[in-house]
DNA sequence: AACGGCGGCAACCGCAAAAGG
DNA sequence: ACCTTTTGCGGTTGCCGCCGT
């Protein structure tokens, strides 16, 4: 619990990473794998706290990492999954192969809101901007910043069709160990949300027979 | 050319959950 | 069951480049 003690050794660097540093962090990964954030700094010879290292790896140095503007079609499905989860920028991520929760929490913040505004849509409600939407939105954030299950998540669900069964991205396949020993089970859209016992859950006895690996998938 | 404002993005921070002993 | 360590997430910060004055 609490704050993880490797950022608070000394004797590491911050800030931008130089070009030697992702050359490091690079070849290590490629020779043992991802994970043991902790010990791999030390290990791969770099100044760096095992959480810079993880996030440098997942949002900018990882090879399936998409770069590049977001197209009309990403930010639709953005604005729609965000619209059913709220801030769960790791879930809405999944459905994004190529991008990053980074990545699409700063696209969010910097395009998509702005975009919204100027619709005249509040981006946290995805309804009109009025006075009651707006305190029905901070009624909401306060209550969840975790992804409650609205009402109409059942309606949108059926209008997105975005076939929300939450599998193992297609570019995770060549992960390492730990993520290729998981079969690729696809489960329900609710227990993606976690809500393994809802009585909506359509997963029960087909593919989703894995209580852990709802339980892995779903954070 | 110099300056300041602004937007975009990489990286950091703090927290909580998960994992392990 | 409890404690420590590790991992992952979301919010926030700060740097850098662009643009207008």
């Amino acid at each position: 619990m609490g704050r993880s003690p490797c950022c608070e050794k000394g004797h590491t660097n911050k800030g931008a990473w130089t070009r030697q540093e992702d050359e490091r962090l690079i070849a290590y990964i490629r020779v043992h794998g991802e994970g043991c954030w902790g010990s791999l700094p030390k290990a791969a010879g770099l100044l760096r706290c095992g959480k810079s290292c993880r996030l440098r790896w997942i949002n900018y140095l990882r090879p399936d990492v998409k770069r590049g503007n977001f197209t009309d079609e990403e930010d639709q499905l953005i604005i729609k999954l965000h619209s059913l989860l709220g801030n769960k920028w790791s879930i809405i991520a999944t459905r994004l192969p190529g991008r990053t929760d980074n990545e699409i929490k700063n696209h969010w913040n910097t395009h998509i809101k702005r975009k919204l505004l100027s619709r005249g849509i509040d981006p946290l409600t995805h309804g009109p901007i009025h006075a009651q939407a707006a305190i029905h939105s901070i009624e909401l954030d306060r209550v969840s910043s975790t992804a409650v299950l609205r009402e109409d998540v059942r309606e949108k669900h059926q209008e997105l069709n975005l076939e929300l069964q939450i599998s193992l991205p297609s570019t995770h396949l060549d992960s390492p160990p730990t993520l290729q020993k998981i079969d690729r089970q696809v489960i329900c859209f609710y227990c993606s949300l976690g809500l393994r016992n809802s009585k909506d859950c359509t997963c029960e006895g087909t593919s989703c027979r894995s209580i852990k690996a709802c339980q892995s998938l779903s954070t």
